[in-house]
DNA sequence: TGTACATCAGTGAACGCGCGTTCACTGATGTAC
DNA sequence: TGTACATCAGTGAACGCGCGTTCACTGATGTAC
């Protein structure tokens, strides 16, 4: 299956060559880490020659940001799908939506690595960054959502909100729950220290599970 | 300075070029990431011929392994230095202790980056791994102490509590606060964020300010 | 429907480059007596 | 204190390799008439 969409292989034309660039990326990353995979390479598991890529990518780079911004969309889509836009209950969506991250950096470690760890500058790139805002809009969008549920007084900055969360979520996909190497292990799935830890600190903004439209 | 301790260049024995390799890896590291500079790129630096190295590190890996050792000693001295043992008060030794992890991303980045960033495994290598257990369990016992203070009913284990601290700071830092070209804009300083959150999460644990041995 | 032609997407050979690694070597340092 | 020798830590030349990139080219596809 290296070229999923047109079957068979052709002649002199791949056909596709765009879409197979992006797929041998992803692969070669899952085999050896963002930094360890080449132009050439990409080219050669594709099966054509290491001219043809610059027909469609500058460089190396611009492959990668493609690559990561395939990534942004997708992760858009699952964020979006897991929040459920907060249906039946803010919590029980809330927690849905951390284990969304949780389960895309597990589930589609190659895009994870080209989105946060490849070292691409996400702001270098236009389209590129609007993905990665896509992505984040919907992290805020439930913040928000779940900050409304609170008296006005003293209730917290949703975009703090958001950003805690990420930033929460993104310390246990990137120490514990990664693919590759670098991982580390863990006494406990990290499903469980993400609910426990969003658990907690909503707790802590003063969000007890029964206040919050469950 | 290129090299530090014995000052003047000696003749054709360098006298410190394990160390000098070393000081080249981190400013290498700062200057181009923790996968873009080359063996080769570090003997030149130390000004040495490519050929040097070898007599100190048997490849490339060796001697960020050996970096990223060196950054784990350095981030267990910080960090217990910032504790303190948890004097004056619980809340406020816990409180610099995140920032002093979060310091010591941002002005060792290149450290930070040999440490978690590097695709080093950490369990290849039994030394790095001690010292990379040394720097958690400051973090661990921090937690203890903290625990310790609350009612035995209902008590959260502090393992967790450690990692859940861990997984924050470490996610801030990886999104936020490191020096690359990877890090996100935030619309305000990362220490601040950081200490929002770890206050929402403390307060979540039932550990409110006053009622911890302040 | 057929044909001529333009354009597109690939080829494959070639290049210069820098890296990793080995090798016999050599200058400097330490040590036994 | 001096000398002979062993050991250590570096040299520098050399190698094979794979990468990035360019180039003139060519087969396949699309389009105007």
């Amino acid at each position: 299956m290296k070229w999923g969409k047109g079957d068979g292989p052709r002649g002199y034309h791949h056909g596709d060559l765009k879409e197979a660039l992006v797929r041998a990326a992803l692969a070669l990353i899952a085999e050896k880490g963002p930094a360890g995979f080449t132009f050439a390479d990409a080219a050669r598991w594709a099966g054509v020659s290491p001219a043809a890529p610059y027909r469609h990518f500058r460089d190396r780079d611009e492959l990668i940001a493609d690559v990561a911004r395939r990534g942004f969309e997708q992760f858009t889509l699952a964020l979006t799908k897991a929040w459920d836009d907060g249906k039946p209950g803010l919590m029980v969506a809330f927690d849905r939506l951390g284990k969304s991250y949780l389960d895309f950096a597990k589930r589609e470690p190659s895009y994870y690595s080209a989105m946060f760890e490849a070292g691409v500058s996400i702001d270098a790139d236009p389209q590129l960054r609007a993905a990665s805002e896509a992505a984040f809009a919907v992290l805020r969008g439930a913040a928000e959502k779940l900050v409304a549920q609170m008296p006005p007084k003293g209730r917290p900055p949703a975009l703090m909100v958001a950003l805690h969360i990420w930033s929460m979520t993104h310390g246990i996909a990137s120490l514990f729950a990664r693919g590759d190497a670098a991982r580390r292990t863990l006494p406990m799935p990290p499903e469980d220290l993400l609910e426990a830890s969003v658990l907690i600190y909503l707790r802590g903004l003063g969000l007890p599970e029964q206040s919050a439209g469950r």
